[in-house]
DNA sequence: TACTTCCTCTAACAATTGTTAGAGAGGGCT
DNA sequence: AGCCCTCTCTAACAATTGTTAGAGGAAGTA
């Protein structure tokens, strides 16, 4: 690891816990291993420092968006192992919500979201708007398989929307990301899952 | 006012805007229009500001939690009635969630609760563990009125529970506090309730 | 009048913050 | 050898932070 993605990763690591305005500059350079003055080679500010992390975070966003646009693109098959294994598991569970970076900038965007406006809309974004958006395309597609109607759809996304981000604050915000978590998170979307494919 | 309310009063809407740290004690004592000394005649501390106001905030939730306990004791009544007006409206909405000096700590608490550990679990007990309990108790009157088994009531609470967290989050977070959100959020639990209902 | 209590002021304090100028060390190129 | 580029260091800087000592004024009481 060069010096520059060191610094990186701890200042993840730091701003996650405590937030970005709590960590100081010499804080990160004492865990790093390096001077002030060295840091300031590698970023032009300490602001610099969280825009590269949330630049970072954005492009691996994007990886992902393509991704699941593509599997939303795959013809329709059967519906709950669609849901369950390819989509809730891989994507949003294993490679965002627990994947470790992702983790400690969702955790990182949580604080600042009240800080900072441009991590506010990314917070917005990564957590709300896409993945509503994704929601909506997969139970659109269950729907087409006569799960439930168009319309009842619509609604069955709000609830199952809104249960998810519970189900996310309540296993991802405090704590360490163990895979005890990951597993009790996973075992909660499935038993919701459940419940709504019973229930159209 | 007294100058110690006005120190508070000026202090809270700081806070609650930018977060404690952010606020330094002399943005407060410019904006009241004292001195530092005159504050920490007032004060012993900065912290003491912010435990004085959870201090007052313990006291307003101790008041409304004695309310709801002797409503939830009353005979039971036409269902919709009992929910839709006196339960959500008058405290959950009037004496709650947009209540001027309760809006301004819950949002404070948003902020802090990843700073503060004391606020985390004081945000913890006032949002999510309170109010899932009263809505338990209310959702199990109804079971006992016969709109749907007390099996399904546990459910449909978590259900309930998150989704008014959703629009919590979407209603209070950002922006002012304005009658046309109230209305608005008010709208959308009714929707919601209306829905609950006709499903059980 | 003299004394006390309550409240506010002036003026500083030490500590911590983000940031920078400038020097030096090491390796590769001519 | 001499030169340049990359990286790190020492040592400071100005600004802001929370906080305090001590003086002064106004009001009430003796």
């Amino acid at each position: 690891m060069t010096t520059k993605e060191k610094i990186m990763d701890v200042a993840l690591h730091m701003f996650s816990e405590r937030g970005y305005e709590a960590v100081s500059i010499r804080d990160i350079c004492g865990e790093v291993g390096i001077k002030e003055s060295t840091l300031y080679y590698h970023f032009k500010n300490k602001k610099d420092i969280l825009d590269s992390l949330t630049a970072k975070f954005r492009e691996h966003i994007n990886g992902l968006l393509c991704d699941v646009d593509e599997i939303l693109d795959e013809p329709l098959t059967d519906a709950e192992d669609f849901i369950g294994t390819k989509m809730m598991d891989k994507y949003m569970v294993e490679s965002y919500l627990f994947e470790p970076f992702c983790n400690l900038m969702i955790r990182l965007m949580m604080i600042e979201q009240f800080h900072n406006e441009e991590i506010r809309e990314l917070y917005e974004k990564t957590m709300f708007t896409d993945p509503y958006e994704i929601q909506m395309g997969i139970f659109m597609r269950l729907a087409k398989l006569g799960a439930f109607s168009e319309e009842d759809a619509k609604w069955i996304v709000r609830d199952y929307h809104a249960y998810m981000n519970m189900l996310t604050y309540k296993y991802l915000l405090n704590g360490e990301l163990t895979e005890e978590r990951k597993q009790g998170y996973m075992r909660e979307v499935h038993e919701y899952m459940q419940r709504v494919m019973s229930r159209g």
